[in-house]
DNA sequence: GCTTGACCTTCCAGTTACTGGAACCCTTAG
DNA sequence: CTAAGGGTTCCAGTAACTGGAAGGTCAAGC
């Protein structure tokens, strides 16, 4: 199976593909004419590295989730801590970017937002503004 | 006034204050040694773009709020219109962190994350899971 | 006067996870 | 035979720094 194709069933862009191949996280066969050929198990795995992605996880816990996915005596609780320390880091961002949300309303509720120059936005970024 | 205590003043490493240097964000004095010479304004523009860069605002944006700082024509709509972008920016990144945590949840509540080696993580990675 | 340590300088490379583009090869339909 | 639409490699760029090497400067202590 061409790249193309693969990039289809895979839901990963062609580019993309041959990035995760270049940093060793697959080594699908090549055809005589030196194209790239995927199996199956090759479609499995990309769609894999396709759902740990788009759940928050990096390149490299997607490896150790797949090396995981590969030891037939791991345990549970190796996945499962790699699962919850993405979550704490998940509720990190969340409270960081909900306290940015907090400043930006207040910033915005008290700009007129008309043809004057004077900007509490802008004030509050100079250090003479109402935050604090 | 050297780097170091600018750093100390504007909340900034010097790797980053010499990097705005570079991209254009300001331009300090130098004395006769080669030394970079920040004055009170150099200071306060240091602060302003530590603070508006701890608000989420992108290097670039932050170079438009410091022309706008400086416009003395400026509209306070065009502030506005900058900071209610970075706004829902920031309600599109706290809505796709929540139905990430969601999921995250959901599987390692259904996670023994015990020494077995069944995990519903991996399989719902795996694409034989419990979700869809 | 000399050394030592803290500071400063520049420049190059690395980070993350791709993405764009150039230059070129292969296959197939018309 | 040619053109379109695959595929290949390799290089460079993105965002916003950060680390590190090699070297200049300055002030203090002996």
């Amino acid at each position: 199976m061409n790249i193309g194709i693969a990039s289809e069933r895979a839901g990963l862009p062609p580019k993309t593909i041959r990035y995760y191949e270049d940093i060793g996280l697959l080594r699908p066969a090549r055809t005589d004419n030196g194209y790239r050929d995927y199996s199956a198990a090759d479609i499995h795995r990309l769609r894999f590295l396709q759902r740990a992605r788009s759940l928050g996880f990096s390149v490299d816990e997607c490896r150790q989730l797949l090396s995981l996915y590969h030891d037939r005596n791991r345990e549970s609780a190796d996945v499962k801590a790699i699962a919850e320390a993405k979550l704490a880091e998940i509720d990190r961002k969340i409270a960081e970017l909900a306290s940015l949300r907090h400043v930006m309303r207040h910033l915005i509720e008290h700009c007129s937002g008309d043809e004057r120059p004077d900007c509490p936005i802008i004030d509050e970024l100079a250090g003479e503004g109402m935050v604090q």
